[in-house]
DNA sequence: CCGATTACCTGCACGC
DNA sequence: TGCGTGCAGGTAATCG
């Protein structure tokens, strides 16, 4: 499923039950997702309390009040919901109603806090995701975060940023900026829009917009400028939902009806002006959609 | 070292 | 209706 917005609108969606919140119990139903789960985990979990929700690129990270920290990925198909107890309401949300345990719900925590008791189920179909416990202190070196890139959100991916990530790359611009040591948060979808939106082929060697000066600083510019933008976007918009996949409370995104280039093969550029037709190619194994007439 | 490919899983849409 | 095929938002391991 999730892609930086995802992850962001899902840890939005958790917060109200999980920050500030108690783990009275954790249910788990496997030793392992995509990898073994720690050692003893529903055991360190229990009664700990989960004192900050954080996220950074498209790991959730649960700061635990002792010195360690649950370090969780969503993988293409997990997600989270949220059962609150029968007769409990969260002012402003609408949450599932209390059910039975459902195919591929992997781990359950049974969570105490300001508005009582609340269940936070994570199904994952496929198993791509994990979940890890890290010492704190040991959270920036740790084999999740230690060759982390940059976030794509914030200040500190700049034109100039790029110039240099990508000065001595010689694959393609996507496969760079799928490339989560360098810029850490983005994945298929957007990095087609960000393309679309900045004008620049897919195909182009990275480093051919790193030269200093002239087009290239722009075309750098250009390219952080709308990364930016359309990560923005699409947290406003709660990410988007592809399939079946729901924010924790049940809705669906939207930005998925603002695509400009992904999924939509064969359907005009929307750029105004533009006569291209949306083309689908297969890039290190993933699809890549874009406009070979507007896209250079 | 680098970039490209494969592996890991299940579900679903599609064509026959 | 059923069955085979290919594809899906992820990262890690392996291959040249």
């Amino acid at each position: 499923m999730p892609e930086l917005p995802e992850v962001e609108t899902v840890r939005r969606g958790l917060q109200p039950v999980m920050e500030r919140s108690r783990i009275e119990k954790v249910v788990q139903n496997r030793q392992d997702l995509r990898f073994p789960l720690p050692e003893k985990f529903a055991e360190r979990l229990a009664d700990r309390e989960i004192s900050f929700l954080g996220r950074r690129a498209k790991y959730l990270v649960a700061d635990l009040d002792n010195e360690e920290v649950l370090v969780m990925h969503l993988g293409m198909s997990g997600s989270f919901r949220i059962e609150p107890e029968d007769g409990t309401t969260i002012p402003g949300m609408f949450y599932h109603s209390r059910s039975e345990t459902k195919a591929h719900d992997h781990v359950i925590f049974e969570m105490r806090g300001k508005f009582g008791r609340a269940r936070v189920v994570y199904n994952d179909p496929r198993r791509f995701g994990f979940m890890d416990l890290v010492a704190r202190e040991d959270l920036a070196t740790c084999r999740h975060f230690s060759k982390m890139g940059i976030e794509p959100t914030g200040n500190e991916l700049s034109g100039e940023k790029l110039a240099e990530l990508f000065d001595s790359k010689s694959a393609p611009l996507k496969a760079a900026l799928l490339d989560q040591t360098l810029v850490a948060g983005l994945g298929n979808i957007y990095v087609c829009e960000a393309l679309w939106r900045s004008g620049l082929s897919p195909k182009r060697k990275a480093s051919t917009i790193t030269r200093k000066g002239g087009k290239s600083t722009v075309r750098c510019e250009v390219l952080a400028l709308h990364i930016r933008e359309v990560i923005a976007e699409a947290i406003e918009a709660g990410g988007s939902s592809l399939r079946d996949h729901r924010q924790t409370n049940g809705e669906l995104g939207y930005f998925q009806h603002r695509f400009s280039a992904y999924d939509r093969e064969g359907t005009d550029c929307v750029k105004p002006d533009c006569s291209g037709v949306i083309r689908r190619i297969f890039q290190s194994g993933r699809s890549t959609f874009y406009c070979p007439k507007c896209q250079r």
